[in-house]
DNA sequence: ATCGAAAGTTAGGCGACCTTAAACTGCGAA
DNA sequence: TTCGCAGTTTAAGGTCGCCTAACTTTCGAT
């Protein structure tokens, strides 16, 4: 098990699989390309390649599903970029909205020390800004799966987290006042795939359309 | 000048011109090659890209030399890679053998952003640890060319920098207590190329051959 | 059960870097 | 002035990661 150090590529395929299949379901190599943007043919060879290296098992025409090494590696990158996110932002004051991007690159090349000192500093949190939970350096570990806004039935809902993919959507949110902790009503979706209402703690309603809504991981109201 | 984003393998191309030929000296490809630890025509081919890309003027059988184009890249490398020494050190607890490889790394990977953050968190400081400035972000800079112990007179001398390089010699000098700032008598050196020795400001002599004296950087007594 | 569109893979190419082996250049010594 | 050798470059080949074009498999619709 010699973790054979991992390029940036490498990482960022080990981290699609991971984030499209979880940690065990099969994923077609058309999913990765598209979550990567690169064509399917470059998917397909490094899919080979990552069983190959024991990284993930692999089916053609099937797809590609993780192994406990490559699950490993990915979760190792996770708890790397969530821990960057939430450093960049409450040590150095970067908006929330912009730590994504440079977590994305940071997380393929700090060191063991580098990511302990950054755990320390921040005294061993377990959410990133956008609320997502931050993997522990090892133990066993399983990201429970949430509703989505979009999915979710009316009622009383808390917000748990957000999508940090995309930056602008991010400054929309905060806009209007959607954040992880935040709590509020959802008053249902119009027919036929309609957007979904809500009214906020403040008693703002706030219309949301399926590509919002569905970024937006939600619990119903604690017991 | 679209400054196209710069290969981890080409800035450290660029570094190793910049600190073997100084802003404009030329410098032999096998001496790159060395260096870097790569084969010399690995060391040549790359010279040849970077000719190619405008950041460096090539002859062939005479060397490099880079370009303003090449000379401000790899400041602003250089920047980083001192910029996140000094981070790394005073604010996430880092000893100071153990930065340098640290900011190898990441000094191809931070955002100008980024940059600024920790330069600010630092507050615009002007030398990392191991005594060496900090380039501006802009404007003029010229690293002045220090005496090394080595190559010094005897006489009083203050210890400005030390190379940053090897950390095993970085926890030697730290054990004998030579640092940037330290005050020092040189004794002179012995016949043929011998050890220099020295007695620090506690009085403790010490004797250093040419590998270690050579990689310290002093001046005379200040004025 | 079969046929065709969609999904996925193979083939063939390219650029960045790296290697070793072979060819070349330029310069000091005789 | 020429010879030889150290220093450099060219040649040839490998890996990684990406691409487009062409082929194959799968699967749903008939």
């Amino acid at each position: 098990m010699p973790t054979t150090a991992l390029t940036t590529s490498t990482g960022d395929y080990l981290k699609a699989i991971y984030d499209l299949g979880g940690a065990s379901a099969w994923v077609s190599s058309s999913a990765i390309a598209a979550r990567l943007a690169v064509s399917a043919p470059s998917a397909t060879a490094m899919v080979q390649r990552l069983a190959d290296q024991g990284h993930a098992s692999y089916v053609p025409y099937r797809g590609v599903r993780l192994t406990a090494q490559g699950r490993a590696a990915a979760l190792e990158l996770l708890r790397h970029h969530r821990l960057l996110e939430l450093y960049l932002q409450q040590k150095l004051g970067f908006p929330w909205d912009r730590v994504h991007d440079e977590a994305e690159r940071l997380e393929h090349t700090i060191s063991e020390e580098l990511e302990d000192r950054i755990d320390a500093a921040l005294g061993h949190p377990t959410e990133d800004p956008h609320g997502h939970p931050i993997p522990p350096k090892r133990g066993p570990w399983r990201e429970e799966p949430l509703d989505t806004l979009w999915s979710a039935p009316a009622g009383t809902l808390v917000v748990r987290s957000v999508s940090d993919r995309d930056a602008e959507m991010l400054r929309h949110l905060d806009a209007i006042g959607i954040r992880p902790g935040v709590r509020m009503r959802s008053l249902g979706r119009a027919p036929f795939d309609g957007p979904v209402t809500v009214r906020l703690e403040d008693g703002a309603e706030q219309v949301l359309g399926e590509r919002l809504a569905a970024r937006i991981f939600v619990t119903a109201e604690a017991a």
